[in-house]
DNA sequence: ATAGGCCTGACG
DNA sequence: CGTCAGGCCTAT
């Protein structure tokens, strides 16, 4: 479910939250969504340890503890975490709770159970493939124009490529969309035909768009809601994702709904090129 | 590069 | 019933 965006306000949230809050324990009810370590090990490994900052990469949420290691939260498709007094009711699909310091719970929610979860040694991501091998953070100072260019030498269809975590961090399918829009560029085209003004027009977007999403607390199309369950506004905004058959707002022409890489990909067939 | 799989739920 | 869903891994 959630992009940069997403995972981004949510972070914010909870660094202003539960910063220097204690996990006093943790449950886990499905424990297949750790992938390491063990889940004994993982509940005894955060039991005691303090939060000391909620960091991001990518679509990964990366608790720093006062240990030399990190608890990582990634939400897969329909994850959200929610943080509330101890009396609230527990939702369906609630697979970890962690028992804050004081009565707080922080819950991982996830219907689909596409989710991980897990704790790693400071710095040593390698046990979550994903984590381990993430392109640039496209919001962060060294992702300049250069780098971009460098990214797009390859024959790859655009939209694919932004969608790629290992190329690019933290973009999925909306923002690809909403992305290639403001760019102008058509999804399909191969990376490497886009010519300077287009490489220009992309890195703009991209910075552009993520930065509007954030602003707007993300995008709820089916089920993002952040800490406190409250949706996002940035749909309000989306010029093509989900607007299949409506007018463009720039051009009048109907948005087009095409399967690129087994993902729906909305587009302006007369605004894109 | 592309399909298929992992899961549950919403909707037609 | 079938199709679709904001992610990601694997096997062909």
């Amino acid at each position: 479910m959630p992009e940069l965006p997403e995972i981004e306000t949510i972070r914010r949230d909870l660094q202003k939250r539960i910063r220097g809050k204690t996990i006093e324990r943790c449950e886990v009810r499905l424990p297949r969504l750790i992938t390491c370590p063990d889940c004994d090990e993982y509940c005894a490994l955060l039991k005691g340890s303090i939060i000391l900052e909620v960091n991001r990469r990518g679509k990964y949420l990366l608790f720093q503890l006062d240990k030399p290691y990190q608890w990582v939260v990634h939400l897969g498709m329909s994850g959200s975490l929610q943080l509330v007094e101890d009396d609230v009711e527990e939702p369906k699909h609630t697979h970890i709770v962690l028992y804050l310091h004081p009565r707080m719970l922080l819950r991982y929610v996830d219907p689909r159970t596409f989710g991980e979860s897990a704790i790693v040694e400071q710095g040593c991501y390698e046990p979550l493939k994903g984590l381990a091998h993430l392109g640039p953070e496209p919001l962060s100072r060294s992702f300049t124009l250069p780098v971009l260019r460098s990214i797009l030498h390859r024959p790859a269809k655009i939209k694919s490529l932004l969608m790629n975590q290992s190329r690019i961090a933290g973009i999925g399918n909306i923002y690809s969309d909403e992305i290639l829009f403001r760019a102008g560029i058509d999804p399909l085209r191969p990376a490497n035909t886009l010519d300077e003004d287009e490489i220009r027009a992309l890195y703009s977007a991209i910075i552009t768009v993520l930065r509007e999403a954030i602003k707007g607390r993300g995008s709820s199309i089916n089920n993002f809601v952040d800490l406190e369950g409250n949706p996002g506004r940035y749909q309000l905004s989306h010029m093509v994702y989900g607007r299949e058959d409506q007018p463009c707002a720039r051009c009048g022409n109907l948005i087009i709904r095409r399967k690129i890489g087994g993902r729906s990909s909305y587009s302006c067939p007369s605004c894109q090129s």
